[in-house]
DNA sequence: ATATCCACCTGGCGGC
DNA sequence: TGCCGCCAGGTGGATA
């Protein structure tokens, strides 16, 4: 479910609702997520939050003793709720607001994470993280630069979250489409001009996943509910052994890293 | 150092 | 209806 345009769509959705409100509460019903969710989660309580920001697919939520950083794994949402909803089956964690409304975090697989620090930016996870696909620092002359002396397929190194980040499988498959790149090319052989393409392909793909409020397959819904209108305008995820929208030849797909890639080898060079 | 795999989980689907 | 195998929006960490 969350990429990039997932977690912001959300970040955007929660922020009028939770800036400048106090935490009264964190309630844990489901310690174990990818990691425990550490005791100092509690510092927060009693605390306003101060900045709602996404980083990468981390969605992070600060108050003035510190930062909540959730990570919504493969199938996790969140939800903005009046207080004492009946919980659903899968919901690990509420913060409980003053002003009436509970986020909840619901996520089947438990593939998330909720961790706690002090310092915005300064998590060990987050450190290492490339520059945002959406941000001038993520340009062609960088992209070269950043693939250089990396033997792997680009669609393997424009999921590597240290290149760039937020983009998943659906929105590298979609990508490489756009700029008619076959996602098995060596990432390193790219022409500049192939670089210039993928980055504004990428940016191109993600702006159109943000308006239109990101990708629901199964169960994506923004915090008010809302489902993402994006999956009418995807051109190969999803549709292997399909005819390409643009030339009609049936879409290939293999495995790389263990995830589904789909492409038309006839646009796709 | 770098590239490849596995592991972590639940749920939904197709096939028998 | 039921059971089985496979697949799924991610990614840290073990292994080679």
């Amino acid at each position: 479910m969350p990429e990039l345009p997932e977690v912001e769509t959300i970040c955007q959705g929660i922020k009028p609702f939770l800036l400048d409100q106090k935490i009264i509460q964190i309630n844990i019903f489901t310690k174990n997520l990818r990691w425990p969710i550490p005791d100092e989660i509690q510092l927060l309580t009693q605390t306003k939050i101060i900045s709602i920001q996404r980083r990468a697919k981390y969605l992070l939520l600060t108050t003035t003793v510190g930062t909540a950083i959730l990570h919504l794994g493969m199938s996790g949402y969140l939800q903005l709720l009046p207080h004492n909803t009946i919980r659903k089956k899968h919901d690990h964690v509420e913060f409980v607001f003053e002003n009436g409304f509970c986020l909840r975090l619901n996520d089947a697989r438990r593939f998330g994470a909720l961790l706690f620090h002090k310092t915005i930016f300064e998590h060990p996870l987050l450190k290492p993280l490339g520059p945002e696909p959406l941000s001038k620092n993520f340009n062609s002359h960088y992209l070269k630069q950043a693939l250089k002396g990396k033997v792997r397929a680009v669609k393997l190194a424009i999921m590597d979250q240290v290149i760039v980040v937020g983009i998943g499988n659906i929105y590298a498959n979609e990508s490489l489409f756009i700029a008619k790149i076959n996602p098995n090319r060596q990432s390193n052989l790219l022409s500049k001009i192939e670089c210039r393409n993928l980055i504004k392909s990428v940016k191109i793909v993600l702006e159109k996943a943000l308006q239109s409020g990101g990708t629901t397959l199964k169960d994506f819904k923004n915090s008010n509910g809302k489902p993402g209108y994006f999956q009418q305008y995807l051109k190969v995820y999803g549709r292997e052994q399909q005819p390409c929208v643009t030339c009609g030849t049936l879409l290939c797909s293999n495995r790389l890293g263990q995830r589904q890639t789909i492409w038309c080898n006839h646009c796709q060079i």
